[in-house]
Formats: structure tokens, C-alpha cells, sequence
DNA sequence: TGTACATCAGTGAACGCGCGTTCACTGATGTAC
DNA sequence: TGTACATCAGTGAACGCGCGTTCACTGATGTAC
């Protein structure tokens, strides 16, 4: 009885401390970048030795490995909500809601985004079975937006050769079968496009590889969200 | 006299050394990542103590900006390569040689190229003044290309509103003259566009996001070379 | 209500390790006269 | 041709630092009877 009171209660001052933690974690990799990241100096930030810590995480990587699943958490959060603001027949509206929130997520958050989409901390190897779920959570709302877009026969039907190459014709319809997501081939492959180019443009701006080349970062970014929701045939009528 | 010789001659027993202790590093980076770059550990495997690395770099940092300048031109001649090595005036053919070469030479060093466009070493800060032409270097060979085929009357014209923003229009006629490129703003943004879209390949695939999403990373990547190539309206006509 | 007991967050010392960098030095090489 | 000398790659010891993790412990809290 009490102990599973005790188990259960992650709310209380036991949950907490381990957001304390992650707090202190999250702005020390924000300083001097994830890869640095350190117990004994989240411990001394906190007051407290660093043995202390091993009350809460058996060890480093397990630390590591919250902070990677709160992050992909985070950011389905901020995607799920952006577009469940929209009225739910209003599906360019929502495309680009969800992926405005996405890179708007990304931008804010870019050591937590680079935590989970950059170069790989040494010696760390995430344990996929807890990453994973989390992961697929961001992908998600794109998914169901072009899928009740479809049903509604919105998006755009695809010229003949676009997905000519029977390997990737073969995977997407396997992807649509093992993921049980209901989507054609065709938008599965738009959706990893967009899904891309998303990608690329989030990372260069936020290693600062942008300005030089593309000078008003966010201009350049309103340019390219137009011409993704125009390849989806989603691009809101009053955009901009 | 003396003097003089000494200095130039780095391709001697001293710029032997250098290289030697460059391919370590090349080869440590590999095994633990860029982040955990180590004088020490470099010293250890070429069986010299640590202070002996020291008459050869001032510190850590400048053995990190000479490997970051060396992977840039790397990467610029084997693009440089591919486009040469291609009749001149095969404009669609050049410019799918280049971009294959970019990205066969990033999935083949991709330590290399997460150590230019990854995430930053903690406490490392790039010198611009070093680092910068030969970032250059890399971009040149694909805006020559478009500037011959442009000439030649190959390319796409923009659509009426493809280039709408007139922050973006700016900036990049801007660049036009600054830079001294002689690429109108739609093809500058056209190629800035082509390099968003294969960096977000490239590093997706480096960081094994890809195949999850996308099955077979290599017919993925043919398909959407392929469709860079034709938004340019350069696709050889017996591509693939 | 009062006492005995279990729980468990946090301590402090220690282990063994690796790091970048400095310093005074050795000893081979090769040049100048 | 032979000797004095400068050069400079590499050494070995040391500085001061930080790290993750272990271990036996203290001492407060709160529960059971």
C-alpha cells in the first residue's frame, strides 16, 4: 500500500527535484552545449554533492536520455496544440500551423533541438525503445492533417513519374501497411519531403550557417513554407 | 637566406609530421567524435609525448580550425573534380556531378562534415578570417554552373510570384553585386534552395534519422536529386 | 500518546582517470667559419 | 677538414583542473504498534 503510494507519487517532491535537475541540466547545455554536459556541475548549481544525484538517475546517460524524450515531447506538444487551435476543416491552415510551431519550437529550443537532431553526444547511445514512441509523437499531426486532407480530396494528386522509383514506391506502400498509417504512398513521400526541407532550413539557421547565404533568415523561411504548403496543395488562401 | 627556406619548406619533414598528426586526429574524431578531440590521445598514438604537439600547434583550437579549413577544401575539390571532369557545355550533366559529388564526399566523411556543419565543439570558436574562403570554395563550382547554363539559356524562369518576398528579392540581388556573382536573384535563390534541400539530406542520412522514415536511403536520395535537377531544369535526359 | 524502527535523501572522502598547458631540459642536426 | 655554435624536435615532471562513480555514513522523517 504505501509503497506503491511512494512509486506512484512522481508529482510530489521526489518529481520535483528531478525537474529542478533537468532545469539545471537544460540551462548548463544551453551555455557550454550538450555534449559537455556534466553531474558535478548540475550538483554544485544545485547545492548539493554530486553523489547526491545518483538518488535520481542510476547515471549520466540516464539523465541524458530524459532529457531527449522530454525534448521530442515538448516539441509534439507545441505541434499537437498549434494545430488543434485551428478549426479542424481547415487543413491548410492547420499544415502550416503545425509546421510553423515545429520551427517555431526548434528556434527557441535550439540546444534541445540539437540534443535531439544534432551530431550525437560521445560515448552516449540513446535506448530506442524509450526514444522512439516520443519521436513518433512529432510526426504524428502531420500525418493525420494530410490524411483527413486527402479524405476531403484536398491535396494534390501527383504527376506520373513523381515517385518513379519502384524501391521507394514499394517502401512508402510498406510504411502505410506496417505503421497502420492510412496515407497514400504518394502523400508519405511528400510528407517526409516536407519533412526534410524542414530539416535543413531549422538546422542552418540555428548553427548559423544561414545568414551568409540567405541574409533575412526569416524572410527566407516565410519563402520556403509557401513553397512546401504549395507542393501539398495546402497553402492557406490569405498566407501571409 | 636560411630563414626564408625554413619557412616555406613545409612540405618537408615538418609538414610530414603535421599531416601525420592530422590523420590521427582525422582517425580519433571517427571513433569518439569531434567533440572529443584530445591532444593527449593524439600524442599517445604517435608515441610522442603530449608537449611535442605543441611545436607543431600553438594549442588545441588551431589544430581544430587547421582540420575544419581541411575538410572544407576537401569537400570543395572533390566537387571542383566531378565538375571538371564533365564536357562544359553538359550543363545538366555538371550539375548533377557536383551534387553527387557533395554528398558522396559528405556520406564518406561524415565525421568530417558533422565537424563543419554540426554541432559546434563545446568552447571551440571557428576564426572566420581562416575558415571562410574556403567555406567559399564549396559554393563556387554550383554557381558557376548555374551561370554557364543561365548564359547558355537553360534554365528555368521563375513563375510570376516564386520570389515574392521583396526582403528576400534584396537581399539577394544584393548579393549578386557584392559578392560579384553573376547570378540573378532567382537562380542565387534557386541555388541557396538546392543546397537547403541536400543538407537536410545529407545530415538526416549521417545521423541514421533516415531510415526509419525513408527505407532505402539510396533510392530516396536519387529521387530527390532528381527533382532538385529538375526544378533547375537541369536533369541529364538519361538520368539514372 | 509514546516508543521502536525502517526508509531514504544527502554527505564526504576516496578511486582512478583524463585533460590542456608550462617549463627547464637534453641531445641530435646541421651550419658558419 | 675541423671545431664552435645555434637551432629546435622532443622529453619528463609538474600544475591545476574536472570528470563519473563507489562506499560507508548520518540524520531527519514518518510509519507501525
Amino acid at each position: 500500500m504505501a509503497r506503491i503510494k511512494v512509486d506512484t507519487d512522481d508529482d510530489g517532491k521526489r518529481g520535483a527535484i528531478v525537474n529542478r535537475i533537468k532545469e539545471v541540466a537544460r540551462s548548463q547545455m544551453r551555455e557550454v552545449g550538450s555534449a559537455s554536459i556534466s553531474l558535478r556541475a548540475i550538483a554544485r548549481e544545485l547545492d548539493i554533492t554530486a553523489p547526491a544525484l545518483y538518488r535520481y538517475y542510476p547515471d549520466r546517460d540516464a539523465l541524458i536520455t530524459d532529457l531527449i524524450v522530454d525534448a521530442f515531447n515538448a516539441l509534439a506538444d507545441a505541434v499537437e496544440a498549434a494545430d488543434q487551435a485551428q478549426p479542424p476543416d481547415h487543413y491548410a491552415e492547420r499544415m502550416y500551423a503545425a509546421i510553423h510551431a515545429y520551427r517555431t519550437w526548434a528556434v527557441e529550443h535550439p540546444t534541445d533541438f540539437l540534443l535531439i537532431y544534432g551530431t550525437p553526444i560521445p560515448g552516449y547511445v540513446a535506448p530506442r525503445d524509450q526514444t522512439v514512441p516520443a519521436v513518433q509523437r512529432t510526426f504524428v499531426p502531420f500525418v493525420r492533417i494530410l490524411f483527413e486532407a486527402d479524405q476531403a480530396g484536398v491535396l494534390t494528386v501527383p504527376a506520373e513519374d513523381e515517385v518513379d522509383d519502384p524501391a521507394m514506391r514499394a517502401h512508402f506502400e510498406a510504411l502505410v501497411y506496417t505503421e497502420g498509417v492510412p496515407l497514400s504512398y504518394w502523400h508519405m513521400s511528400i510528407a517526409i519531403d516536407v519533412w526534410h526541407r524542414l530539416y535543413g532550413l531549422i538546422m542552418l539557421h540555428i548553427l548559423a550557417h544561414s545568414p551568409a547565404t540567405v541574409g533575412d533568415v526569416e524572410a527566407y523561411y516565410r519563402l520556403k513554407v509557401r513553397h512546401m504548403l504549395k507542393d501539398m496543395n495546402l497553402l492557406p488562401e490569405n498566407f501571409e
